[in-house]
DNA sequence: TACTTTTAGACATTAATTGTCAAGTCAAAT
DNA sequence: ATTTGACTTGACAATTAATGTCTAAAAGTA
């Protein structure tokens, strides 16, 4: 239930390791990385496997907290928020469940 | 449970309009209203609210069906697509619940 | 066939996101 | 008090994504 943006700074933090020496592992430049631990800028996808990668933990533990940061991120502002995130759950269920038909 | 997509164009059929009357209440290209209609592209929310005046239904209506499809949409090919709703209703009520403290 | 409506596609425009750099702050160490 | 190292800030550049427009083609109908 955490924002993408803590759990790399904690694991950062944990490892007490620089941003410059994580920012050069995964090649990205220390300043961006700064600001995407402070939730400042988004990750991109590839940022964020690379990290879990660099890190050594789940890659789908972090693509879904990346993932529903994006959601929120879309929805804040939208007093349909709630509803609108039912409503796309069912429809996604629904295309899933349905996938190999056609 | 419709996309708005489908909800735009079967309303546009069952009141009897042609593309080009309703493009021009709305101030859009006929064409772009033909790719909104078929789902191949995204009205913007402006255009969504028009369109709810215009044909006089409930805009909270056509703002969920729309936002659902953008998170649909953002999450398509996502194998994690899932997981990652049900987390970002989680923040999402978090934040809603939490946002009178600061 | 001729006319009307809708669709397709290429391209232009605009907006949003991501990346970079240089300068700035802050704390600890000297 | 100055220097050093780590991190942050802000302005701007670059890239990518989304939206809009135009023209022509397709499809439907009288």
């Amino acid at each position: 239930m955490k924002k993408i943006a803590e759990i790399i700074r904690e694991l950062r933090e944990q490892n007490g390791l620089l941003l410059r020496q994580v920012a050069s592992e995964i090649e990205i430049d220390q300043a961006l990385l700064s600001k995407i631990e402070r939730g400042e800028r988004m990750p991109t996808k590839e940022q964020v496997l690379r990290l879990a990668k660099f890190y050594k933990v789940d890659e789908k533990d972090f693509l879904i907290a990346f993932l529903s940061d994006k959601l929120v991120y879309e929805l804040q502002d939208e007093e349909m928020a709630v509803k609108a995130m039912q409503v796309a759950e069912k429809k996604i269920n629904y295309i899933i469940k349905h996938k190999n038909d056609k």
